[in-house]
DNA sequence: TCGAGAAAACTTACTTAGTTAGTTTTGGAG
DNA sequence: CTCCAAAACTAACTAAGTAAGTTTTCTCGA
């Protein structure tokens, strides 16, 4: 075949396939052959635009961090802004939950993201927070978000919730009422990240109010 | 060489070797073959106890689940007792943090693991919490041991404090004062997941008093 | 006590995925 | 216009998961 007049490949165009095809079919389907399939394109051709695997995972990253373009408003009250900031990762995060194990620990470096993480450290030291403390609590504010996109608490119980009685009727019950709520058991992470977020901010806000 | 007098392997001590592997070598050197060899034996052997490399999997998270045994202590104050398990799950999960993102989430179905969420439950019901709220905190509690776990947040940050400057001074005056703390900013995925702890139930706190 | 069959090790070999090497054609710079 | 680099290709290597079939030993029922 040879070189094409057009270039059929780039980097990001690669990514954005990689991702699509994680979104579609799970992580497992990521497979170097099957991008390329979806592009037109026998395997080895991704070589040319990226290094190895490892360095698609990156693409993938920066091209997932670049969604979260607008995940802070600075002119919202100190409480919206972070709970503004928090959710919109967490939305960015979840349609791609698929990989995020995969891609969770790759650095940040793209310009949005670390636009992101700038806004929140002024928001919260326009707080007056100590700047070793905003640190602290920028990086909780990331664990839960983190954490209730891999979704381990809702998937971690496979029986229906009555199943854990007799051993574990504690369990069951609170399991019980989950299923219960608003978008019933599967809402659960969901339910679980807004609650942390406003316990966070509720202790958050005492912490402001005692700073005078 | 045959069936041997004493059997090489168990299922259980197949997925300790390779935990073990994780530990010491990283989660991409869990292959069936490097398993095998650490306990004297060649790779396909191991079928004879697991059924695929992802039942394994799934028997290393039992193992692992198995060392949450003593989460729990009922005697404590409710506050104490809440942060007593979060500590325990970040200690156990921070040993395990190699293949912590291949496992997170398969579900927890030992005994000692849901002995853990069941006493948790207990703790929070006798705050007079509704059950279904108990369940969103149980989960808050969950992302946030597991994101501090992931270490996201500390390894995301590839450059020195300084280097984000200019284009990002919020965020490099916070990484520099997190720099700056005791146990520096290898330090800072503990502190960010106390910090947020703290809030957590500082948070709650404030809820409990409300409820009378 | 003995014979049968299952268990648990083995060897061999297949498939799939990541990757490398070398080939061909085209675009662009001097 | 020539030549080199870019970007596609084919062919093939390696490593990992796994299946098939073999050998030896243990266990259990007649």
């Amino acid at each position: 075949m040879g070189r094409p007049s057009n270039p059929l490949l780039s980097r990001d165009a690669i990514a954005a396939a990689a991702l699509d095809l994680a979104v579609e079919d799970g992580a497992e389907a990521v497979t170097m052959r099957a991008i390329a399939a979806r592009l037109g394109v026998r395997g080895p051709s991704l070589y040319n635009h990226v290094a190895s695997k490892d360095d698609l995972l990156d693409a993938m990253t920066a091209h997932i961090s670049n969604e979260l373009r607008d995940a802070v408003d600075e002119s919202l009250p100190w409480r919206d802004g972070v709970a503004r900031y928090a959710r919109t990762y967490r939305k960015v995060f979840l349609r791609h939950h698929a990989i995020l194990p995969v891609i969770a620990r790759r650095p940040v470096q793209t310009r949005e993201a670390l636009d992101g993480y700038d806004a929140l450290a002024r928001l919260l030291l326009a707080l007056r927070l100590p700047a070793a403390e905003v640190a602290e609590v920028s990086a909780a504010v990331d664990y839960l978000v983190l954490g209730s996109v891999l979704e381990t608490y809702t998937a971690g119980f496979v029986r229906p919730a009555g199943g854990y009685r007799p051993d574990h009727p504690a369990l069951a019950d609170t399991l019980e009422a989950a299923g219960e709520a608003p978008g019933g058991l599967a809402g659960l992470d969901e339910r679980g990240f807004e609650r942390g977020l406003a316990l966070l901010l509720d202790g958050l806000a005492g912490r402001v109010a005692r700073l005078g």
